[in-house]
DNA sequence: CGCCCTCTTGAAATTGTTCAATAGAGGTGG
DNA sequence: CCACCTCTATTGAACAATTTCAAGAGGGCG
């Protein structure tokens, strides 16, 4: 709970030392523009980047599980996560996957109200929430910012609620390749051969279907000639207006 | 898009005269401590009370729509309200309800991205965005109070996908009562024999069911001694670990 | 008091699940 | 580099939960 456990890069050299002399790992961030740190100059970004660690995590790996003491937020700067609830009997309820740029540990309680855990290889930056907090008394932007993030966060569950009680499970895969093809060209990557790196069961677990119907599904598309599924886990959105019709408005 | 559209009552009179005066709705606002205004001081408080125009609304009316420019914000003081999103046949996901103390109208974008409408007839504080957020520049302890209350509504908005993804109609009704019966207690309303304002049609599209499973499953409920269904929208909630149990934790 | 709207109940239909087996892909070690 | 092994994905058939369609009962308001 000291400085040390969270900060132990500052111990050798000065952060704004660093970011002077071009050695701040968040002077060549890929994603800056995406997060808590967009609207920042670069004494700010200093502040911020000297409460920074560097986290990686394999797939698979935890990063935490609901109900655990929230001592960070995140950010992620490569790779793939999701985010779950569980029910008492194993039942599992992903609510969000996570890409570049996206932000994570946004809650007011004490504790975790989700588990979050990698889904390919990935990169994250931690901060521990108490000192990130006080720094939001000094840097409202970044209270701002986390606002910001919180309202688009908000819209989205609405959408994915939306989602869950009433669309079918056509409507479902639509929606979510779509979603999927949106948020990677959001972050600048290719919108149509779209990657799709999760499994079945992480597909099923966030729309609320099992991975037989998800399995299902993807091949009724296919022979429909709507997507085709590529090597690599790589779909191909063949005819995205059919798509969007199909997703109804998503 | 004047001030007078908003503010008709400051012409009247100075918001920190009526305050001083005791005059304030605000200072017999019963709901209060719950609000964006709990943190403010009387001066702050008058400040805010100065952005404010009461609304009243008959029961089934609308207080804005999906898509529509989002020029205000709301805390509601009396009354329940539904907040929901629509799909293009006209399925309906009922995605919250709004009770006395309750904020509405978070969004980051110009648009509200849901529809609201008046269950019961209510009573709501109204605030022109873009005053409210030219206040918080200055009175930062507003920012702060939204960023908890997106914070909190984040983790409801998980709890809801998990009941809309992964639990039965019976788990769904039982989670339901609970929710309702909490909220109750925190706005210091009995727990116990819960109001249940709101149709079964809206309550099937908040759970994603139709009305008659809700029906159905108030009737199963009911007989298996669990619940009792009183006259004036009241249920009885009898075996409340029962409901608890079936909920399956939330 | 009666009308209308909501709620309840029943039976049939359907979507998606469950159970089960096969096929495919990725990774490891010989 | 290939073979094997394991985990994931696909496909099939039976089943179940919830929906849909249909009719009747109850309750509140004019």
């Amino acid at each position: 709970m000291t400085v040390f456990d969270y900060n132990r890069e500052s111990k050798v050299a000065p952060a704004v030392a660093r970011a002077r002399r071009d050695e701040s790992p968040c002077a060549a961030c890929s994603v800056r523009g995406m997060t808590i740190c967009a609207p920042l100059d670069w004494q700010e970004q200093a502040q911020v980047e000297a409460l920074m660690t560097p986290v990686q995590l394999d797939a698979g790996a935890p990063l935490f599980d609901e109900g655990e003491a929230a001592g960070n937020v995140y950010n992620v700067t490569s790779g793939t996560l999701k985010v779950y609830k569980l029910l008492p009997d194993g039942r599992r309820q992903v609510t969000g996957f996570l890409f570049p740029g996206d932000f994570l540990g946004l809650a007011r309680q004490e504790t975790y109200a989700f588990s979050a855990e990698a889904v390919t290889p990935s990169g994250l930056c931690r901060f521990p929430r108490g000192k990130l907090e006080a720094l939001m008394q000094r840097v409202p932007k970044i209270e701002q910012r986390l606002l910001g993030i919180a309202s688009n966060e908000l819209v989205a569950a609405q959408e994915q609620m939306l989602l869950l009680g009433r669309k079918t499970a056509k409507e479902k895969i639509a929606s979510f390749l779509l979603m999927l093809s949106k948020r990677a060209q959001q972050r600048g990557q290719a919108a149509d051969p779209v990657l799709v790196p999760m499994s079945r069961t992480d597909i099923g677990d966030y729309l609320g279907l099992t991975t037989e119907t998800v399995s299902r599904t993807f091949t009724q598309l296919k022979q429909d000639g709507t997507i085709q599924l590529l090597p690599n886990h790589e779909v191909r959105l063949a005819r995205r207006e059919a798509l969007e019709e199909i997703a109804g408005g998503f």
